[in-house]
DNA sequence: TTGTATGCGTTATCAA
DNA sequence: TTGATAACGCATACAA
């Protein structure tokens, strides 16, 4: 059961493969006459190019790649909805890969795709492929546009995408302190590892730290515990804190995933959010809404970054060289729900 | 920059790309010596074969797509985890496609797999990819081994891996009643449209019913409410239980996604889990237990569903023609947790 | 034991 | 305005 070739249509059309091939990539040249003749026998005969041939000649795939860090973790799987439904639109084929937090397994999925698929583009969510390992595939495939999100290579060729979390954690935290809070802790991203490189989690640090400062509250190391960004994180963070001394009366936690484990902690601590401890996220994911009490969280503009990375995908598919700054920069902005209060 | 070729390789170490080709193909006749030579070569040169050009060559893709119903559902991210975990030890790429609850993004999901991937295996999670859509695309590319879970194809070549859905059904119904509830609602998947030919979908009405009818309880329609499998399905859903007349005193929800929903409109209506309401879901995602109260459910065999269907693939990738049986079935498990009381 | 040659379905370069 | 024809990188039947 072969499929149709250009070979079948040329022969039934009496005419060369050559033509076919000219009618079906719309080269200028053919006469209409031809043209719409053998159109009318590529639509009967239901062709299809062979895309596997095409790319091997082309060189130049025709289907957009995707790895993610956490396939688990709503924030990316929101973010690889909205990419998708508009590549799809733009009528593109996409391939997604999982990297399940581990560098070895980004590593593979960025060279299977690069170099096995000979994908046409790539998009990258997350820190989980290492810059070393993509710098070295895209010296072999050079010219192939690459876009991150959160996640800022040093690298030509590739446009960045990333939130304003320094600002989200800094408006979080100064959140948390206008309630009255004095005692403000922060779970945090992983510090090393996978995850620790997610342009997010220093800025988040960083953002919770100059919020501090400026209203003058001490500094307490016993105040920041490290998570993994994951569930289990947050509330084996949470539970350090509570067990580190007296409890802090606030937390700001780096991510949602982990603020529903903190506040699972909290829950079993006895203790009530917000009552206890006022509680706030970050990323905004669909299930923050639903948690008992509602989780007031920094809303990442998912949606902008699923969209800014397939428009500046096909704009540079589209031949444009120069795509906008390499780096772009997106708003977020604070939720406030029952967790930190009325 | 061109990438390392047959040709490269055969040249530096003075044979023919035959048997550069054998060695690298692992065929039985090349002797030992040359073998070493040849691989020393290989390996020295970064030699990767062009995966396009042996699929275009052979018509055997080595990669395995996988189609999923909706990548926003814990259930179905959790399975295709576990199998592309299991697939990457196996050596093979995994492309996965998310449908986003819609058919015709399914069926162009497996027609990009199948015709333009050339993939070598599929795996259908859900019921996204329309039967005939899916026969069509089969009878192109015969003998393509392809795996659904949660999704009963009348196709043979098509195994399927199912849960117990009606068996669940039934434990959780009965588990409501045993502890005294008489007015058990269902929340259901939808009739038609997208989820509905879900296995389970059918499946867990059947299972609520025969509980009902065992435990001489009436059948009332006014306590089966249609949902969509998603968040905001249950929610609706479980406002239009509490509006059409005197409140059920329990609940069973077919996945755990609508029971989340439920739990909040309970609260909103300020009612409480489980004292005024018993509820109980299906699937046990891990956020079920993070829940406030934590939900009870019925366990779905994720991992063994992804394992199997990973075994399963191999096992027809290897040659063997018959796969077992076409159907196989697996157990489900009830958790009791705080929402149906201690 | 090894090499030669053909073809997989395209695209692209020429010549006609 | 068209049609041969040579790659693309590989697998394989067949000749040596």
């Amino acid at each position: 059961v072969r499929s149709v070739t250009l070979h079948d249509v040329a022969q039934r059309c009496r005419v060369s493969i050559a033509t076919v091939s000219a009618v079906v990539n719309r080269a200028a040249w053919v006469p209409d006459a031809t043209r719409e003749r053998v159109q009318r026998v590529v639509d009967h005969m239901g062709y299809r190019p062979n895309q596997l041939a095409r790319t091997l000649k082309t060189r130049r795939g025709y289907a957009i790649g995707v790895v993610v860090s956490d396939l688990t973790n709503p924030f990316f799987t929101e973010i690889v909805r909205t990419l998708s439904n508009q590549l799809r639109a733009d009528g593109r084929a996409v391939f997604l890969c999982d990297s399940d937090h581990d560098y070895a397994h980004g590593a593979r999925n960025a060279a299977m795709l690069l170099d096995d698929a000979q994908i046409g583009g790539l998009v990258i969510i997350g820190d989980t492929v290492p810059e070393d390992v993509l710098a070295q595939r895209l010296r072999r495939r050079t010219g192939i546009p690459v876009v991150a999100i959160e996640r800022d290579y040093q690298l030509d060729g590739v446009n960045c995408l990333l939130a304003d979390s320094e600002g989200g954690a800094y408006e979080a935290t100064r959140h948390l302190i206008a309630l009255g809070r004095r005692r403000v802790a922060l779970v945090g991203g992983p510090v090393q590892g996978p995850g620790s490189a997610t342009f997010g989690r220093a800025q988040r640090h960083a953002g919770y730290l100059r919020a501090l400062a400026e209203a003058g509250l001490p500094h307490d190391a016993r105040l920041i515990a490290e998570g993994n960004f994951r569930s289990a994180g947050g509330y084996a963070a949470m539970q350090r804190l509570l067990h580190a001394g007296p409890h802090p009366d606030a937390v700001f936690a780096a991510n949602d995933l982990m603020a529903i484990g903190a506040l699972v902690a909290l829950r079993e601590a006895g203790l009530r959010a917000p009552d206890d401890v006022a509680l706030i996220g970050c990323d905004d994911i669909p299930i923050a809404a639903q948690t008992s009490p509602p989780l007031s969280t920094i809303a990442m503009p998912m949606r902008e970054l699923g969209e800014a990375a397939a428009a500046a995908l096909q704009e540079r598919l589209q031949g444009r060289r120069l795509p906008a700054p390499r780096c772009r920069r997106f708003a977020t902005r604070l939720v406030a729900r029952a967790s930190t209060g009325s």
